[in-house]
DNA sequence: ACAACTGTATTAGTTTCATAATACAATTAT
DNA sequence: ATAATTGTATTATGAAACTAATACAGTTGT
């Protein structure tokens, strides 16, 4: 996985979405022991205390929990994850609708240029 | 219109985006000048000097243009705001993509997820 | 028992963003 | 002429994010 953070916002935000996906995606396993907060950090090339934050962040979603001193594990609430990837698919196709009306599209240009893009995309 | 700015991102930002796609859907007219830095400040509720940067950097990216005590002005280019449009779309769909194919769903659960969701807006 | 590893906490320093309060030069309006 | 309006510049202050360097308590592995 590429850790690519942009300069439009807040790495440790970054980060929690990349691990939010990389959950959704099921990457990372129900029930899963992730990697301790230094070892995220060198992989993704942080500060340990912005990976911790992060992972602070993500806990208070529920969608990773603390076992004090043996680490940190995914949630096993199966349920939670797949409305998870709903209400993101749901979210990001809304967005995108938003978007292309903003500029002053209409529904039907956004559905021409939707086929015609999706065409060439794999 | 609404000048509405999460916290998630710079709000000089969130300006230059927000002017920017009120170029693109044609809200300003080309040539049209806009209002002056003290009195956009006041309209989004900023700092002036906030207000500034956000126009400076439209104006790197030549959409709109200074004349010095005059006033600012949008760009008279047509042909750029237009392939500026066809690109901003162009971008919408692809980020949309690969956001849906980020958290593992296949080009055809895509196309459905979009056709269903389509049917209910406007 | 002891070394290595967990999450957590603390203190400090830097950078970026945003605000605030002015000031200046040049044009426009009256 | 002069008052008001332009963009621009400067200096100061505060908050947030990030990095850095440690430290501590509790568990796990040996």
């Amino acid at each position: 996985m590429a850790w690519n953070f942009s300069k439009e916002q807040s790495i440790y935000t970054q980060i929690v979405e990349h691990i939010k996906i990389s959950i959704i995606s099921g990457e990372y396993k129900l029930g899963e022991k992730i990697p301790s907060v230094r070892e995220l950090a060198v992989t993704a090339a942080v500060n340990p205390n912005t990976m911790q934050k992060a992972l602070q962040e993500l806990e208070k979603m529920n969608l990773v929990f603390t076992q004090r001193t043996s680490g940190r594990f995914i949630t096993e609430d199966k349920a939670m994850v797949d409305k998870l990837k709903e209400d993101f698919a749901k979210k990001q196709i809304i967005d995108f609708y938003k978007k292309m009306k903003s500029i002053g599209l209409t529904k039907n240009e956004i559905i021409n240029f939707v086929e015609k893009t999706f065409g060439e995309m794999n």
